[in-house]
RNA sequence: GGCCCCGUCGUCUAGCGGUCCAGGACAACUGGUUUUCAUCCAGUAGAUCGCGGGUUCGAUUCCCGCCGGGGUCACCA
């Protein structure tokens, strides 16, 4: 294949806190769309606004992504040919600036020394804009030498033309999108404090990472003509651009918040969530392949990934099926892998070997691995009861003469348990969930028999006594 | 409000002018398996394809309008 066409994708995050369930999902497909063509994936830190850095969370985003199989070919801590890969890193290399005065000096861009608007002020005003055209595009070289020599330290804006359109046709959406340049702000490329904005950054960035395609989320749609004009002034080519749905909140309404949602992928993790489930999970919110298959390992995923596939409406942060999808990749493990991830939920007190005996008779019932604790712990210690148990007591005499003279193994167990039901013509369904509740205080719990017998006879009797 | 995007079962979606009185998955419900619950299996129900106009012999599929939903309008990304 000509290196020239090689895909080249990334993902660009902001280390402003834990990986966003919508930022894992902007990584799979920028990750499948390049892995599905044998090209790169990069990764890109950007973190050119030094206020809203979280301490410790570009290392987070590295092992979440990791977690998720996402390994980037090029980006932190692996290198690659256009490092380094972190944006603030890169202001010394000087093309942001360099960038920006050629701008200024083609006349495409002018120097700003408006006083910033603080996050109160722009929340307090929440006027719509206007006025496209900042007034410091009109300075005269002598104003903008007086302001400097007097110690203003100048931003760079774009100055946006007017009466001309920019257009180009989304990866994403297949379709052509034309603005009118009229009303395209004289955005902001280079803050007074030298760093980039975004803006600039990912043009210059992009380009010299020979970025081919870029995925993105929605909301980086209004200010695209903005990139591409600045493409078009620096005279670069511009590569593809997509821009992915919004995630909803399940309601449908507004894009999908943390305030009732829980969006951190460590967190969904820490909840017992595998990996490939979540992974499975957000692909499908937003991309479906033709024959809507819906059970992806990652390497099916690249396999299948066709951009075809990607949604046009914003779908709704639907829960439901994540369980599903969990369970399934859990009854795909092995005993041996479910243990090494539920061991250290247990009490320490409880021996491994009796956690390995439980579960083969759990899996199955499990949606999460957590959900191992509330299925067997009855089998560790006396359940609590709840008030309202609802049995029968009538049951319980003649299951603790049947127990108590049966041997203590399956057969022998199950034998008398079902002559005692035959012989005072029970009703089966409601006599063993009467044990059932008996013996755990729960409706939902590993096969009956199986778990008695790891309790043990003794307990199982006790139990017993004590309810009637 | 300006600009931009979107609109098929409750949810995720297939569908790219006739093969659709619209198919699949999840959820729901029913039955079977399970001595019971869960799992598993089978089945049932669920969408006048947002609405109204066109174009066409024929529109879920093409065009326009309306309505509805979402996004965005910082020296944040």
């Amino acid at each position: 294949m000509d290196s020239t066409h090689v895909v080249r994708t990334r993902f660009a995050p902001s280390p402003t806190g834990s990986l966003h369930i919508g930022g894992l999902r902007t990584a799979a497909y920028a990750y499948a769309l390049a892995r599905h063509s044998d090209g790169k994936f990069i990764l890109r830190i950007e973190d050119t606004d030094q206020k809203r850095e979280v301490a410790g969370s570009t290392e987070q985003i590295y092992s979440t992504l990791r977690a998720f199989g996402l390994d980037w070919d090029e980006g932190p801590e692996v290198g690659g040919d256009f490092g380094p890969y972190i944006q603030s890193e890169r202001v010394s290399l000087g093309s942001y600036k360099k960038a920006a005065e050629k701008l200024l000096q083609e006349g495409r861009a002018f120097y700003c020394f408006c006083k910033p608007k603080s996050k109160e002020e722009i929340k307090s005003e929440r006027q719509f804009k206007i006025e496209f055209r900042d007034p410091c595009r009109h300075l005269t070289p002598e104003e903008i030498e007086a302001k400097i020599t007097a110690g203003e330290k100048p931003a760079i804006r774009l100055k946006t033309p007017d009466g001309e359109t920019i257009s180009y046709t989304d990866y994403v959406l297949g379709k052509t999108t034309t603005w009118k340049t009229d009303i395209v702000d004289d955005a902001m490329l280079l803050k007074s404090d030298g760093f980039p904005t975004y803006h600039l950054a990912v043009v210059v960035d992009d380009t010299e990472m020979k970025i081919t395609h870029v995925l993105r989320g929605h909301d980086w749609q209004p200010s695209t003509p903005i990139h591409l004009l600045v493409y078009k002034f620096l005279g670069l080519p511009v590569p593809e651009i997509g821009h992915l749905t919004d995630i909803l909140n399940p309601d449908g309404k507004g894009k999908l918040s943390k305030r009732n949602n829980n969006v951190s992928c460590e967190q969904y993790l820490a909840d017992g969530y595998l990996p490939e489930a979540i992974l499975n999970f957000v692909l499908l919110l937003g991309w479906a392949p033709k024959d809507n298959q819906d059970l992806f390992t990652l390497s099916e995923f690249v396999e299948k990934f066709d951009p075809k596939g990607f949604q046009k409406s914003n779908p709704r942060f639907d829960i439901a099926k994540l369980d599903w999808l969990n369970g399934q990749f859990l009854k795909r493990q092995s005993d041996e892998e479910i243990f090494s991830h539920v061991k250290s939920l247990f009490d320490p007190q409880i021996p491994a070997e009796k956690i390995k005996q439980v579960i083969p008779l759990a899996k199955e019932r499990m949606h999460r691995y957590g959900d191992i604790l509330s299925l067997t712990g009855f089998i560790f210690s006396t359940p609590q009861y709840p008030a309202d148990l609802g049995i029968n007591k009538d049951y319980l005499p003649d299951i603790i003469n049947s127990l108590s003279t049966s041997d203590w193994d399956k057969v022998s167990i199950e034998t008398s348990l079902n002559e005692l039901t035959k012989a005072k013509n029970y009703n089966r369904s409601d006599f063993f969930m009467t044990l059932r509740l008996a013996v755990a205080g729960q409706k939902v719990t590993p096969p009956l028999t199986e778990s008695m017998i790891i309790i043990g006879k003794d307990e199982i009797i006790s139990r017993l006594k004590s309810l009637t």
